[in-house]
RNA sequence: GUCCCCAUCGUCUAGCCUGGCCUAGGACAUCGGCCUUUCAAGCCGGCAACGGGGGUUCGAAUCCCCCUGGGGACGCCA
């Protein structure tokens, strides 16, 4: 049974990166029919955040992601990392070390500075008393000579020589574990098969196959991908916009787009391009991962939440939509306006947020003009084509495209003018603005009494 | 500085393992055109890449070496 996991640390909000590698881990599971875990890295008391947690579950939660065991929290397992660090210690497999965090500091300065490697001298590794009353921490022993290599899924087979590694610290002075023991303990203990991580973790590999080495521990297989970068080339940060997954989610894009693409970042199969979740799960595979870092692009990924949007389902998009017009403070009233309003703004928006902003004066009179639409479209000139359609429209007896088509052109061809000419006007005294759906989708969205209101207020507005 | 990793259009990538089908394919972006009541969408077309140098071979984007460039890691963070 393949058994992976994602294992972030609550101490920042689920970001771009982390997303996508969670997604490789739960598309892998399901791909293979096992197990995709859960766990909070919260070790670090200080920085860990119950709102990061948050965060990042709803952000899971959200892309479509369910976890099939978890959340596990690391600060709820703590005795069993102290007891396996004393195991170590009776095995003769770490040790106690006395030297202070602010020499080690110091030393690790000046190797650096005179281009040594700042590895731990291991001062105390051969140390005979027990000195009771000092503070210490406790050291893996690691191997002085030799190397470790591992297989790597994805990169093929890594070697590092034993001494380019220190003997890492286990159990600080506070009595907390460390980041690259608990990993182990909690990978092995969980039955994890398969760790599926950034390639920022490839240094830490070998010191974690020497750990499970000396516990014992049934080792599993490792694939790194590769990081994604900013437009700058530099890890993703905040300067590259969203911090948090679920900024996405406010921004309008549909987890669909965003799951879908994210998978595309590093990994491809063939030519496609458009993967629904469950077609994904079919395809994945560790073997189509790319090796070199990719880089997250905004344009692509508004192109493919626009073909979400022209695809799924209207309802479904309507019940989105429908969410996002309140944000706007727009109480939708008549649910029946939802579904033509958004056959005809799919395929104008990129985004929920976007199609919202486009389809608010769908749904109340009240709606503010475009300024600049106003003053060149709702003068005194055009005042008379207002008019005339008022009058028109008022006697119209069907309400049909062909109907509304005959007013426009008798009114163009009677003033000498384009069609567009005349449309114009019109289209800013309903949608308060030059860019909307067709001008006779518009009035058969709106209905006879609020097109007759929308024209008559601007008449006024001009007046 | 040391170690590790990576290298195809501006970007995501196919091709690389198992050399010839590659005058290097697709997608986004971009540019032109068509359609058209605005804006989109759609359709058609254009521009655009194997980092450099050595090998190996009849033949290299594909295999090997070097260089260069980029990234990552060197914590009592994860």
């Amino acid at each position: 049974m393949i058994k992976t996991r994602f294992a972030p640390s609550p101490t920042g909000n689920l970001h771009i990166g982390g997303a996508r590698t969670a997604l490789f881990n739960y598309l892998y599971a399901k791909h293979v029919g096992g197990v995709f875990v859960l766990r909070i890295e919260d070790t670090d008391i200080e920085r860990s955040k119950d709102e990061y947690t948050r965060d990042i579950l709803e952000g899971l939660t959200w892309l479509g992601m369910q976890w099939d065991e978890g959340p596990h929290f690391q600060k709820e397992r703590m005795d069993i990392y102290r007891e396996h660090a004393m195991r170590l210690l009776n095995e003769g497999k770490a040790y106690k070390c006395y030297c202070s965090a602010e020499m080690l500091e110091e030393k690790r300065r000046v190797a650096l500075k005179e281009g040594r490697k700042p590895n731990y001298d291991r001062t105390c590794r051969n140390l005979k008393e027990d000195r009771k009353d000092q503070p210490f921490v406790i050291r893996f022993k690691s191997p002085v000579d030799g190397e470790v290599s591992f297989e790597d899924r994805i990169r093929g087979k890594i070697t590092f020589k034993c001494e380019e590694l220190d003997d890492l610290v286990i159990l600080r002075t506070d009595n907390t574990p460390t980041y690259n023991f608990t990993v182990v303990i909690d990978d092995a203990l969980m039955g994890i098969t398969s760790i599926i991580r950034g390639d920022d973790h490839i240094n830490n590999t070998p010191r974690q196959i020497l750990i499970y080495e000396a516990l014992n521990y049934r080792m599993p297989e490792f694939a790194h991908v590769p990081l994604i970068h900013g437009k700058d080339k530099g890890r993703l940060s905040k300067r590259h916009g969203a911090t948090s997954l679920l900024e996405y989610r406010n921004d309008g894009f549909l987890p669909e787009a965003l799951m879908n693409y994210l998978a595309r970042l590093g990994w491809a199969y063939g030519d496609q391009e458009v993967f629904a979740k469950q077609d994904l799960i079919e395809k994945f595979d560790l073997k189509n991962v790319g090796k070199s870092p990719s880089i997250f692009d905004m344009d692509k990924l508004l192109w493919l939440n626009g073909h979400y949007l022209k695809t799924l389902p209207e309802v479904e998009v309507a019940t989105r939509l429908e969410s996002f017009l309140e944000n706007r403070g727009i109480k939708v009233t008549d649910r029946a306006k939802l579904i033509p309003v958004v056959i005809n703004l799919r395929d104008r928006a990129k985004t929920l947020k976007e199609m919202a902003e486009m389809a608010a004066f769908f749904f109340t009179d009240d709606f503010p003009y475009d300024e600049n639409a106003k003053n060149k479209f709702l003068t005194a000139s055009t005042k008379p084509i207002l008019e005339r359609f008022l009058n028109e429209f008022a006697s119209l007896s069907k309400f049909d495209e062909n109907e509304q088509r005959r007013i426009f052109e008798t009114m163009a061809q009677d003033g000498g003018k384009k069609l567009v000419e005349v449309i114009q006007p019109i289209r800013v005294a309903l949608c308060g603005r030059t860019v909307s759906p067709g001008i006779f989708e518009v009035v058969s969205i709106l209905g006879r009494e609020s097109v007759t209101k929308r024209i008559q207020k601007a008449i006024a507005l001009i007046a």
